[in-house]
DNA sequence: GACCAGGCACATC
DNA sequence: GATGTGCATGGT
């Protein structure tokens, strides 16, 4: 599995380039969008962004301040608008009650615990916790995301019912725990889900199409581990 | 007009 | 623990 994963992440790569990823200014803003991005297209995400941007309130005080309501107004385009908005807030809450609102200070703990700590916030789960630790706090954990589990679910590494826990772990079973390297992987996933494996895989096309059904039985579970 | 997009919590069985 | 459902906009 490792050989194997490196070989998707060195193709990958070489098609894309270096990702360097996460389309954020600053960490702050890289986990408000972690919220806002939840099953939604990123394009409606930066509208949503881009209104906080302007309303100049993309700052955890501020926020803190607002009500609900006025921040669900900003968040519109992102879609569950509702929800989000107090998704956030819940988040921002956290951040400015315990940490006073300094991401610094959120972030100064172990991978282990700062993820139990955004898992216990109402509204954040795996993906978002784990976007944050990695693009937010620049700690090497793995995200997995709707990219990562439909190209693996495709190439037939996994199953369709593999866990998010099970998918996380093969990646960490296999690479070293590399901050740089986790952030470009996932964005290669993403990347390559952009442009050839919507809908319609473009199976022919895609830098890895070549690998599809080709590859010995790797799986979850499988002997290469 | 149907289907989909970088989830998550909650209810129900 | 597995499965179903609500949440909502904007692009294809």
């Amino acid at each position: 599995m490792r050989n194997v994963l490196l070989l998707y992440y060195h193709l990958l790569s070489k098609r894309f380039g270096h990702r360097g990823w996460w389309p954020a200014e600053t960490p702050f803003e890289v986990c408000v969008g972690a919220i806002l991005t939840q099953n939604t297209a990123w394009k409606n995400v930066a509208r949503a962004i881009e209104n906080l941007k302007t309303a100049s309130v993309l700052d955890p005080f501020k926020i803190y301040d607002m009500s609900e309501e006025e921040l669900a107004s900003l968040i519109i385009p992102a879609g569950y608008y509702n929800v989000k908005a107090r998704r956030l807030r819940n988040f921002i809450v956290h951040l400015v009650e315990n940490h006073a609102g300094r991401l610094s200070s959120l972030f100064n703990s172990e991978v282990s615990s700062l993820r139990s700590e955004l898992l216990s916030i109402n509204g954040i789960g795996k993906e978002t916790a784990d976007s944050m630790i990695l693009y937010a706090a620049g700690k090497p954990i793995f995200v997995v995301d709707a990219y990562t589990r439909r190209v693996l679910t495709r190439h037939g590494f996994i199953s369709e019912k593999a866990t998010y826990d099970e998918i996380q772990d093969l990646f960490h079973a296999a690479l070293p725990a590399d901050t740089a390297l986790f952030n470009d992987f996932h964005a290669q996933f993403v990347a390559v889900g952009h442009h050839f494996c919507k809908r319609i895989p473009q199976c022919d096309a895609c830098p890895l199409g070549g690998l599809k059904n080709s590859l010995p039985g790797a799986s979850l579970g499988g002997a290469d581990r």
